[in-house]
DNA sequence: TTAAAACCTACGGATTTCCGTAAGGTATTG
DNA sequence: CAATACCTTACGGAAATCCGTAGGTTTTAA
């Protein structure tokens, strides 16, 4: 049985939401809630300090930006942050993020021992997984289980999404081929940038890239 | 003070968190909550039947399709709906919506009392917001009270809204000078579909045609 | 281990967009 | 009426895109 969790969410309403639901339903005796990735961070690292660390990480992957600057911007980069670390903490990823990528990334690499998609029954799932996982077994969303095969036709890398916002923020190919050049990213070469916008206006069946940018943003992709 | 409060939001996370919230900070004391449009239409429908009606709607706007059929697939439709029967209860929009077309048709249109936008300080902003509300007033979100609405004032013509709109569906700037030609709109000529499209780029701040289009999506222009 | 597939990169030509200039037409105003 | 402003259209060169080809490298699978 978990007895001291940690809660990383920003939104305050969905923080409030868990909490609640941990306390009523799975009687942990002390949690902590934090809005920002930085300050979980440091909570957890002085938690095993002082030799009373936590039993399991409960976190987001998307948080938004507001005036604090952050150095962990998301929960993904969070979790692998404490797995470089050698922290082996128990770690439940509730989000809304379906991409398999990376869930599968968070499972097999990062070893979170569960995966639960935000939804209409984001908390009842949420504290399945939590009694799952104290057997010791790894838990997925339910609506990630079946349609496991449907889905994978097509799912974009964050590559693509970061292509797609990059062109919604009017950056020429060339521009965005360079600024990739020199964070380091492959591909980067405009040749390949334009390979894969044609990809994916294939895709989408846009006949340009305006259309592509549009539709990106009527499905929420950015 | 507001004693009957109904709340429609599909995610049970959030859903918690504001029944909590309302519960300890505001002092309801009947809170009645939904995961759907169609439902939650129903039961302030009985509710004002049976002589008993809400005192206060606390809505979201977009909701999850599932499996069950939806009527009433969102929050607007749902505000609209109630309004076009003529019913004036009290509305509080919940949501993570930041267009300003869109809010501002709520309540301006939709004489809604409070828009909040959900966020870190999403609970507070609405437990205020309720507060602003028991006094009559309308509350908006500090997020958008004071953001330059600059782009508003611009009054774009139908003839940008078309010109915009094809765009987005991936028409060439040839392709729509000919079909506004074949329509008999004037202006049609090539030249002067740039000329507008360079003017609305101005008036945008945008780069070009791609991050035009993508800012008009944003607003909610298209 | 090797062959096939997939991927990244480079290049060139056709098309489209971008941007400045300019001519003609119409409405406004003094 | 003339001067002016504004709008529509046309044109041309520069820049960016679209799209096919092709060579080299890495990954995958037999």
């Amino acid at each position: 049985m978990f007895k001291k969790i940690i809660i990383v969410e920003d939104f305050d309403s969905i923080g409030l939401g868990i909490s609640a639901v941990i306390q009523n339903r799975i009687g942990a005796n002390e949690i902590v809630t934090s809005q920002y990735c930085d300050d979980a961070y440091l909570k957890i690292k002085r938690a095993i300090q002082d030799s009373i660390p936590f039993d399991l990480l409960i976190t987001d992957l998307s948080f938004e930006k507001d005036h604090r600057e952050a150095k962990i911007k998301g929960g993904k980069e969070l979790v692998e942050k404490l797995r470089q670390q050698g922290i082996s903490i128990p770690i439940v990823v509730y989000s809304i993020e379906d991409r398999r990528v990376v869930i599968k990334e968070l499972l097999e690499i990062q070893k979170v021992g569960a995966y639960v998609l935000k939804g209409r029954n984001g908390l009842k799932n949420l504290e399945q997984a939590i009694l799952t996982l104290t057997n010791g077994e790894v838990f997925l969303s339910p609506e990630l289980e079946n349609s496991s095969e449907k889905k994978e036709l097509f799912e974009l890398e964050d590559f693509d999404i970061s292509l797609l916002s990059n062109l919604a923020k009017g950056f020429s190919q060339n521009e965005i081929s360079k600024d990739f050049k020199l964070k380091g990213m492959s591909p980067s070469s405009l040749s390949s940038i334009e390979k894969r916008i044609n990809r994916l206006k294939e895709e989408f069946e846009a006949k340009n890239a305006i259309q592509l940018v549009a539709t990106a943003k009527d499905l929420g992709l950015i």
